[in-house]
DNA sequence: CATGAATGAGATTTCATTCAT
DNA sequence: GATGAATGAAATCTCATTCAT
C-alpha cells in the first residue's frame, strides 16, 4: 500500500463501506477489506483493534455531517423553513454524490447486538430528528408552521422520507432519480405545515 | 418439543423472527434456533435445506398480509381514500401487536448478496408501494387527490412514514405509541394530497 | 474416529494432557488436538465449546482421586499415620503409572488470568492440604504426633515435596525412581513429627 | 522512557516479570511489555532478537544470586548447618521483598519445548539442589547430619519445601507469612537429619 | 537509538451443512 | 421424522518478528 499514515484509516473505512454496499453488511469481512485494499488482516487489527471499532467509524463517518450541518445552520439566523430546506438538500446531495454511504442507513437495525455500536446508531437517528424538531419549532415560532403538530412526528416523516427514499434507490439499483423525488416528496409535506 | 408436524416450520420461523428482533439478523444462526426450540440443528436443515431458504420463509411471513390487503381492498368498491386508511391501520395494527416482525423491515439490506432473497424483498417493498400507488391513482380518477401529483411519490412517503416509525418505535425499545403517531402522520399527508 | 461417544471427550482430555506433558501448557492448541485424535477441530468446539472447558476438564481429571481418597481414608477408621502413607503413597503409584498427569501440577500458575481455572487450581491445591491437615490433626489427637506443630503447615511440606519430586522427575526425563524417593523423603518428615 | 540505554533492558525484564506474575506466563507478549514500558515493540526485539533471549534473561535474573550464593558461602568457613540456614534465610529475604520473582519459580515447566530455556531451567534446578547437596554432605562429614541419609534427597526436600511455600503464598495472594511459615519448615526438617 | 508500518502464521471460535443411524 | 456426530470453511483476533526511516 503506497498511502501516507493519515490515509490508512481512511481508506480502510472507504472500502469498508464499500464492501458494505455491494455485499450487505455482514459481508465487510476483515480478510475482504485486507484484500481489496491489498494490505494484511494483521494491519486491519494493529489500526481497529477490535471489529466494532471499525464498524463504530463506519457510523462516525455516516454522520460526519450532522454536527456540521447543526452549527451551520444554527449560525445563519435565516428562515426556519429554509434551513430545512437546506438541510434536506445539503444531505440528498452528499447521498446522490456518494450511494454507497445509504447502505449505513439501511442496516440501523445490524448493530443491535452491541450496545456502543447501538447507542451510537441511536444517538444519530435521534440527533437528526432532534436538529429537524429544533427547526420545525422555530417555524412554528415565528407562526410560518401550524403551530397544533407535533414537531417532532412532522420531524420523524421528514426524516423517514428520506431514509426511504435511500432505500428504494438502492432496491432499483441507482435508476430512482433520489435527490428529484426527494425534494418532490418533502416539499409536499412542507407545504402541508406551512400556515 | 411436543409439537405436530405441520407445527414445527411455524415455530422455526417464529422462534427465528425473535431472535432477529432480540439479537439483529446476524445473529440467527441454526445453532441458537435450534437451542431456542430445543430441536436438534438436524431437524432445522431437514425442513430447511438451506438457511436461506428460512429466511426466505420469514419475508413470506413478513409479507403474508400483502395479498390479502390486496384483494380485501379489491374487493371492496369503496371510496379509494377509505381504503389507502383502512391499509394503513390494519399494518399498524398487526405491527402494534406483534412488533417482532418489524425487525424485518429493517433488514432489508442484510438479504443483500443473495439473489433470491434479494428478489423477494424488492417484490415486498415494490408490491406494497404498488398497491398503494393504484390506490392513489383510483383517488386521482375519482378526483379525491389532486392529478398533479405523482402517485407512485406519494405511495413512497406513506411507505417510508410507516418504515421510519417502526425503526422509532425499535429505537425506543418500544416507548412509543407506533399506531397513533404513525397514523397522525400519514393523515398529514393524506390530507395535503386531497383536494 | 471409531470411538463410541462416551469414549470422545475422555480421549479429548487425554491427549491434551499428553501434549501438555510433551510440549508444555501452551502448546495444547486445539489443531494440535485435533491433528493428534484426527478429529476436526469444529468437534472439539461442539463438546469444549471453549477452550477453557477443556483445561478446567484437564484440571477436574487431574484431581480425579482427590475425593474418592477423601472418603476413602475418612470411612477405614484406621490410624491416622497409617492414612497419610496411604494416601502418599497411593498418588505416587498413579504419576509413577501416569507421569503424563504431573505436567498440570506443575502449571498451576498457568492457570492464572482466568477466574474459574484460577479457583479450580486454588481448590485443588488447599483442598489437598486440607484433608492431609485434618489427618495431621487427627494424629496429633490420638497422640501420634508432636501437638506443638503446625498441623497445615506440616501438610503443606508432605505437599510441597510430593509436587517438587515430581518437577525433578519431569526434569530428568523420567530417570528418576519418584516413588521411592519421595516416600523417602516424606518417611524423614513422618518420623520426624512423631512421639 | 526517559531512562539512559544500559538501563533498558533491566527496565524490559523487570516489567515482564512483572506481567508473568499478574497475568501468568503465557500473557508476556511484547505487546504488552511494550504498552506497559511505554516503548515501541521494535525496540525490545531490537535489544531481545527472539522473544527466548527475553525470557532467558528473566530466568537469567531469577537465578542471579544462585552464583553468589554458592561462592559466599564457600568461603566462609563456616558450620555447614549455618550455611544452610544462611541460604535459605537468603533466598526467602529475597522473595519477601520482590514476590512477583516467584512467578518464575512456578513457570519452569512452561518452558518446555525451547531446548534453550529448558536446559537453563535445568541448570538452575539442579545447580540449587547441588549447592544444597554438598553443604549437607559437609555437614554430613562433620558428623552434624546422620550420614545413612542421601544428601541430594534431603536436598531436594528443602528445595521442594521452598518452591512449595511460594506457590502457596502465589495462592493465597501474599496471605501468608512466607518466611515465618518457610524458616518452620525446614527447620523441622534440619532438626531431623541432624545426629 | 527508536519508531511505527507491516506482515504471515496461527489460535480460538462460529457457522452452515452433511450424513449415518 | 429426528438426532447427534462430524466437518470444512471462514471470521475474528493475537503474536512474534522484520524493516525502512
Amino acid at each position: 500500500m503506497e498511502l501516507d499514515a493519515s490515509q490508512r484509516k481512511e481508506f480502510i473505512i472507504l472500502y469498508a463501506i464499500e464492501l458494505m454496499n455491494e455485499n450487505g453488511i455482514h459481508n465487510i469481512s476483515t480478510k475482504e477489506i485486507a484484500k481489496r485494499l491489498n494490505i494484511s488482516e494483521g494491519l486491519i487489527f494493529k489500526l481497529y483493534p477490535k471489529k466494532s471499532d471499525l464498524l463504530l467509524e463506519i457510523l462516525e463517518r455516516f454522520s460526519q455531517y450532522d454536527k456540521d450541518m447543526l452549527y451551520t445552520a444554527m449560525d445563519k439566523n435565516e428562515n426556519a423553513m429554509d434551513a430545512i430546506r437546506f438541510y434536506i438538500n445539503s444531505y440528498l446531495s452528499y447521498y446522490e454524490n456518494y450511494p454507497e454511504i445509504t447502505a449505513v442507513y439501511q442496516s440501523y437495525d445490524s448493530f443491535h447486538g452491541d450496545a456502543i455500536l447501538e447507542q451510537k446508531t441511536r444517538s444519530i437517528f435521534f440527533g437528526r430528528i432532534s436538529y429537524l424538531t429544533i427547526m420545525i419549532q422555530k417555524a412554528q415560532e415565528s407562526g410560518l408552521v401550524r403551530s397544533d403538530l407535533d414537531a417532532e412526528n412532522v420531524a420523524t416523516i421528514l426524516s423517514s422520507i428520506i431514509r426511504g427514499m435511500c432505500l428504494k434507490r438502492r432496491l432499483t439499483e441507482g435508476h430512482f432519480p433520489l435527490k428529484e423525488k426527494t425534494i418532490e416528496a418533502t416539499s409536499l409535506v412542507l407545504a402541508a405545515i406551512q400556515i
